[in-house]
DNA sequence: TAGTGGTCTAGACCACAAA
DNA sequence: TTGTGGTCTAGACCACTAT
């Protein structure tokens, strides 16, 4: 009872680890380093594997680390800003461009319930499903499925090209012709399915950034993109002017300043 | 050599579970009820509780359960959308409707280097810095710090309101009174701080959303606000039309149709 | 083949909420 | 007081990458 309790806010040892982490990685690693292995970084602050693990995960969530199966954690770069908003849409590549969407693949099948719903069809019309990712910097960000009901398209007929990215340009090419009323979209967490984990570079699982975007054309909802961006690397930027410059660099000379 | 190697695909024990247990929510569930324990599911699924674990923070991560220490695990309902956008801005309260956000402290300090940056000011320059929870069906859904150069309402001085929600009001009205020409805005994820923490309902280091946004007036930026959002609970959408609507309900119809 | 991060186990104790 | 989820340990083995 009369013991004095100083120092005994509990806080867990994984959170004061990951404070103690953060602060090392910005006054003395560079980005791209590599870390200490997790078994001798466990030794050094004297904690189990799995406890420096949740650290790392944390930091990694953070976009402060990044880690690869055999490879080691290195230092990541500050985030990368993708810009969603783009007011201008044709539809098109991007070209050599940091917004280049590049066709992967196209298919015919019937959309997933709730795509469906967002498109305002019935559960199992026909849609082109369009496969594409983004590259920015030469990296992988974001994998999107763009749902197209073929009554979107009539001037395409299925027949005309088989599957692939030529058909893919063939769909977007004539939803470009149809013009674009307005957008739609939302934001949220998620994790990636297998084959977006696969695009993306990243295990089944991984946080992603799920981005869903509804087009409006003429009567109705022409199409439905559901884009899922790496968690890690990626800050999306929207809105009217350019893209804001946030880097970690920043933040380090200001916390020496103060 | 010979050996046939049928289903050895290796899938993790956690990922198998997840599907197997987001198949369960979807048809033996009802929202808001309470699974059992983590130790009996483990030992009947026959599996450590860490990979139990494991499989429930992905199913929380995408919003699908709820967990809350001292009282059980959760089917939690469809991910609320929340509005982000919003093209009319009066920096008002919102009243009763679901776009409240309500002041609670303001203080005047000075911005972290990040912010300062973004203010285009020097670094020890002196900001208001306001507080400010974002209120959704009685639930807080975000968490503000909104910063505000004091340069940037020279009428208001430091010394007529104390600090408290009244001062935090007093700043946000000579704000509308300067007006808006227009905002930037980026999304991205990160951890909730013990503060926002608390404010949310959550524990330190929960999937946030953070939302940094720009204010422009007249000769250049006005304020900056850092909002963290529930990533769990929240879905944000931006764009000309009402929020888009998706719903588990949707889902699971659409997975017994095919 | 050696070294890395990823998965998994079978325990233990703690913080918190509700009865 | 009881039961829950949260933290932590000290191991083990696996999948992958590089050499």
């Amino acid at each position: 009872m009369g013991t004095t309790q100083l120092e005994s806010v509990q806080e867990p040892k994984y959170w004061h680890l990951k404070t103690v982490l953060s602060e090392a990685l910005d006054s003395d690693f560079a980005v791209g380093e590599i870390l200490p292995n997790e078994r001798d970084l466990a030794a050094r602050f004297g904690v189990a594997r799995a406890t420096l693990r949740q650290a790392l995960e944390q930091l990694e969530l953070e976009g402060r680390l990044q880690r690869r199966r055999g490879v080691g954690t290195t230092v990541a770069p500050p985030r990368v800003g993708v810009a969603v908003a783009a007011v201008q849409h044709d539809w098109a590549d991007g070209g050599d461009t940091d917004e280049a969407w590049q066709p992967v693949e196209c298919t015919t099948a019937t959309a997933p319930a709730s795509v469906a719903a967002l498109l305002d069809i019935v559960a199992d019309a026909p849609v082109h499903v369009v496969r594409r990712i983004r590259l920015t910097h030469g990296q992988a960000v974001a994998a999107e499925l763009l749902y197209v009901p073929t009554s979107s398209v009539p001037e395409l007929s299925a027949i005309d090209v088989p599957s692939g990215p030529a058909r893919a340009r063939s769909v977007l090419r004539e939803l470009h012709r149809r013009g674009l009323d307005g957008q739609d979209r939302s934001v949220e967490l998620g994790s990636a399915r297998a084959d977006d984990a696969k695009e993306l570079d990243r295990l089944p699982g991984a946080p992603v950034l799920v981005v869903t975007t509804r087009y409006f054309a003429a009567p109705g909802t022409v199409a439905v993109s559901v884009a899922t961006y790496r968690a890690d690397t990626c800050r999306l930027t929207f809105g009217d002017s350019g893209a804001l410059e946030i880097s970690h660099d920043e933040q380090v000379e200001t916390r020496q300043a103060s």
